[in-house]
DNA sequence: CCAAAAGTGTTAATATTACACCCATGA
DNA sequence: TCATGGGTGTAATATTAACACTTTTGG
């Protein structure tokens, strides 16, 4: 999707990517070429491309993956977000002086990913000379309301936790019940008792053992599982 | 906001009315003039206008209200959404063959409101010949996705009850503790045990008691509570 | 005094929290 | 055999559900 080609005038979506690493929450940002702001991955809707679909090829192109944990969670809309020096170099960089909605106001359709970091190809857009990960509880300077966006996103990631476990998503296909807890007290900002964190998640009846076990350890290798259904949460 | 004037193209906005009366929970319909189907409240927004603030212009003129309770819930952009028969006739009715992009498909944001039912002034818009309640149970034929629209915006509204408690919207100013687990009951679809829903609703501590007591009844007068804060919880 | 409204008390069932403790196992 | 992973048991506490019963009060 080319900008300004056949895509949906003063619409945008933006994207929050968690991964997890290193025992810290991350998002993926953009750096947006020779300006000081950092920015969500986002894109533009084609005419014939249903929302989710956008947001789906978006990050296909910035992490090279297909099949992702995918949620919208708000739609961005203030009168205030055009911040024209946005506006003004997406035009320069595409020579699309004559492309005037992209001076308008755009509403932006915010949604967030769940991903393996491990498998993570990130790679800039056209805008940008950087793609990467940065820890939550640091983020660089954002451009216009990003820093709001990812906020939301955070807020709507641990209700949902709650609600259904989805924070698989965010590792490998297949991971201990201790890299596990680690992803739900790093989420949700406290610690967890690990025999109580066993006992709830194995009583949902989620998770599969797999034979291959940890290899590496000093002593007893932990157990490894798998999210038993065959393909991702995704809209489930 | 008129038509084609001025607005961010191929966007619109949509709102699902929630109000209670006869023990019955309700959604605000238009019913499209000269056309089989009803329609959710909806229009577009304006180029200097907030998101939030062209759904509260919407439902000002729907409604008569100002003060509402107003909560964004999903954005709705299926590739499929446009049903040409109805684009077509809003070109129609507003003589705007020319107007190219309401020929177009619409991403459309959702919004609900709760309301106090019997201070709505239900008032149909250019395009409708009605705009009235009906039950939530027995909706009739409905344009486009606007089914899925209702249906989206009641799952949040449970989900949202468990989390603060705003169904005090759905009432007058002043109302008597049944009234309002009435109301719960209905949007929860069970019965609850009238003292325990008691004590959890004054243990809030977000009723206050008012002086003048209920008329008519035959024996004693049960108390009336007002909401506490004296603006409505909007955006609390 | 009656009937509806409001509120208190209490019990059982269930869920959560926090630890102590035991079994399994690989180098 | 020992340090770590994995799991069970259980007591203390909190929450919820259900219902009996008392008090209030307008006519």
């Amino acid at each position: 999707m080319k900008f300004g080609e056949n895509c949906i005038p003063q619409v945008s979506i933006d994207c929050v990517v968690f991964g997890f690493h290193a025992h810290q929450l991350k998002v993926l940002l953009l750096r947006v070429r020779s300006m000081e702001y950092y920015a969500l991955p986002g894109g533009f809707v084609g005419q014939e491309e249903d929302l989710d679909e956008a947001a789906q090829r978006v990050l296909q192109e910035r992490t090279g993956l297909t099949e992702l944990y995918l949620e919208q969670f708000y739609t961005f809309g203030q009168r205030n977000r055009g911040e024209i020096e946005m506006q003004q170099k997406l035009a320069e960089v595409n020579r699309l002086s004559s492309a005037e909605w992209l001076q308008k106001r755009f509403i932006s359709v915010g949604y967030y990913a769940l991903v393996d970091f491990s498998l993570v190809k990130a790679t800039p857009d056209a805008l940008s000379d950087s793609c990467d990960w940065y820890d939550i509880n640091q983020l660089p300077l954002l451009m216009m309301d990003h820093h709001q966006m990812i906020q939301k996103a955070l807020d709507t990631l641990r209700i949902m936790l709650e609600y259904k476990p989805i924070a698989f998503n965010l590792l490998p296909e297949s991971f201990t019940i201790a890299e596990l807890q680690r992803v739900y007290e790093t989420i949700l900002g406290k610690e967890l008792i690990r025999t109580n964190f066993q006992r709830k998640i194995l009583s949902l009846e989620i998770l599969e053992r797999i034979e291959k076990k940890y290899t590496g350890g000093a002593h007893k290798a932990p157990y490894v599982y798998r999210f038993k259904s065959t393909k991702k949460p995704h809209e489930s």
